[in-house]
DNA sequence: ATAAAACCTATTGACATACTAGGAGAATAG
DNA sequence: CTATTCTCCTAGTATGTCAATAGGTTTTAT
């Protein structure tokens, strides 16, 4: 399963922001760039993203930085990668009525329909505030706080 | 959940070879690709790596075709989607040791990891030929034969 | 005013996808 | 033997997405 680094990163910026922002307010694209070690200037592109989403909040100027703007045990992590690639989570579509594509549909149904339904209900089923303190307790050092 | 064509072409030929290979003992590629309303051109590139697979057999010449070379309650459906896509159902690595993906891979751990043996469980789960049984059944005016 | 931050837009190289095209070689029916 | 009908092989091509890199503009706290 490839999943772009542009989904990848932008889990990872958010669960950094939920982590990191507990005693700071915020965090910015440059704290999280080093600490992740990944492109800043990639991340400046993944992170509108997250907020037009509605999950994160943005603070322009000196000491500003990103915050959550949801509350995080209501967002579930579907609408987490939805936000950052919508055709992850989607099923394939065939329209009725093609009798040539009637083999295509009882596989799209008996196959990637139910995988599809299995990816959707494990996402739904993990809020992002639970799924960040699994990450933090993931962590070898542990992790001192947990948000929320 | 974005599947390309090349694996969706690919069960959908494997399938087709497996329902209608029963009396004529072998189908070819313009049979295939007229009854399912897809290139002949482009089925000829996939087929090659069904046969490489080990899961079909191929007759070259007049009356020529391909019929099923494996024992279809052994296969698996995750053999056949291997077969034309091995990065569908692998997952992702992160070497141990740097300490600035330590989020990165707890986010493996957490989310990646356990979507992808869901997905791998399910096609684990599935043999080929309950799989084609089921696809049989779920055509409109059903299905005379069933094979195996 | 200055520094630091988000924001916006453009460009680029690499790669994969989804074909199309043309023929070579094998096998078989007549 | 020959014509036909298959698979098989290789090459090319248009399109799109990815994963950045780059440079500049605007906002804001101090």
């Amino acid at each position: 399963m490839r999943v772009s680094t542009r989904v990848e990163y932008g889990v990872l910026a958010l669960v950094d922001i939920a982590l990191n922002s507990v005693g700071a307010g915020s965090v910015s694209a440059i704290e999280i760039s080093e600490r992740q070690g990944i492109s800043k200037k990639y991340l400046e592109q993944i992170l509108p993203l997250l907020k037009q989403a509605g999950l994160i909040r943005a603070q322009k100027g000196l000491g500003g930085g990103y915050s959550l703007s949801c509350n995080a045990d209501r967002v579930k992590m579907t609408d987490v990668i939805n936000a950052l690639d919508n055709s992850i989570l989607e099923p394939m579509e065939y329209e009725e009525g093609d009798s040539s594509k009637e083999l295509s549909r009882a596989i799209n149904k008996c196959l990637w329909g139910p995988i599809n339904d299995q990816m959707r209900n494990f996402t739904e089923g993990m809020s992002l505030s639970e799924f960040s303190q699994k990450c933090g307790n993931q962590m070898t050092n542990g992790w001192d706080m947990y948000i929320i």
